[in-house]
DNA sequence: TATCAAATGCAACATTGTTGCGTTTGATAT
DNA sequence: ATATCAAACGCAACAATGTTGCATTTGATA
């Protein structure tokens, strides 16, 4: 078995995502470490950290990727299944930590995983529409 | 207003479309067409079948993003609310014309659009996984 | 058949993500 | 403190995907 190892490169984005309210793609998480470290390297820090549950991949309906902290409490195997907010103005993603889907699907299919994005205007953007 | 016009290649990707029962990749789209025109045709057609709700866009929990002719009955507006089901060993996206979320969403935001994809073992290889 | 914009082809480019390989570095044992 | 060893890294190269500008072709209409 693998043992994982706490490089700077890996602090450094671990505390990017700390300090970032709303989920983050790659590229925004490369230029806030300020060339810390190589492209690459982010790409398997977030790799990693995906496999670890640490953060959680999220699939835009635009299909941009984000990367966002897990805030579950140390469940050992668990599903995403919470939804995700895209703003369509802002193009922040956020999670709705709260917000599940239910639904019902036919016997025959064996779900693993599922990915519900909703996307339109988050508040901040529906209020300064106005 | 722009005034559509229906070209072989238009033509020939909605005929694709009509034949397969899966949702289809651009590259696979290409392909099916062998070389009958440009890849950025491929792309621009797709935006506009898109754009006039004849097909809907589908974003994979793997960033594929994917195509399927839309079997709504002539509405006007409408959300593709219902579910995309992945396939993690065939890897064919299908859709899941019945099977649609429901969730409770806070007011303060707008939705605009959903994106709901579960992916697991579709029942050809969950059989065939016995 | 002339007209005109919609649609195309082509080239060039940007972004995103992956892989191989030699080198560096963090954790552990000595 | 230092040796050890694999995890993690940097770099280069590559592949896939998607976008844009512009000259050319083509489909629908008059």
């Amino acid at each position: 078995m693998k043992i994982a190892r706490n490089t700077t490169a890996k602090t450094a984005v671990l505390e990017i995502f700390e300090k970032s309210k709303t989920a983050l793609s790659h590229a925004e998480i490369h230029k806030l470490t300020e060339d810390l470290c190589d492209r690459v390297t982010i790409y398997r820090i977030l790799d990693r950290l995906v496999n670890d549950d640490v953060v959680h991949k999220i699939v835009n309906l635009d299909g941009t990727v984000k990367y966002a902290k897990c805030h579950h409490n140390a469940q050992r195997v668990h599903i995403h299944n919470h939804a995700h907010f895209s703003c369509e103005k802002c193009l922040e993603v956020t999670c709705l930590e709260n917000v599940k889907p239910s639904y019902i699907i036919p016997h025959n299919y064996k779900v693993n995983d599922i990915n519900f994005t909703l996307s339109g205007l988050c508040p901040n953007c529906l209020n300064s529409n106005i």
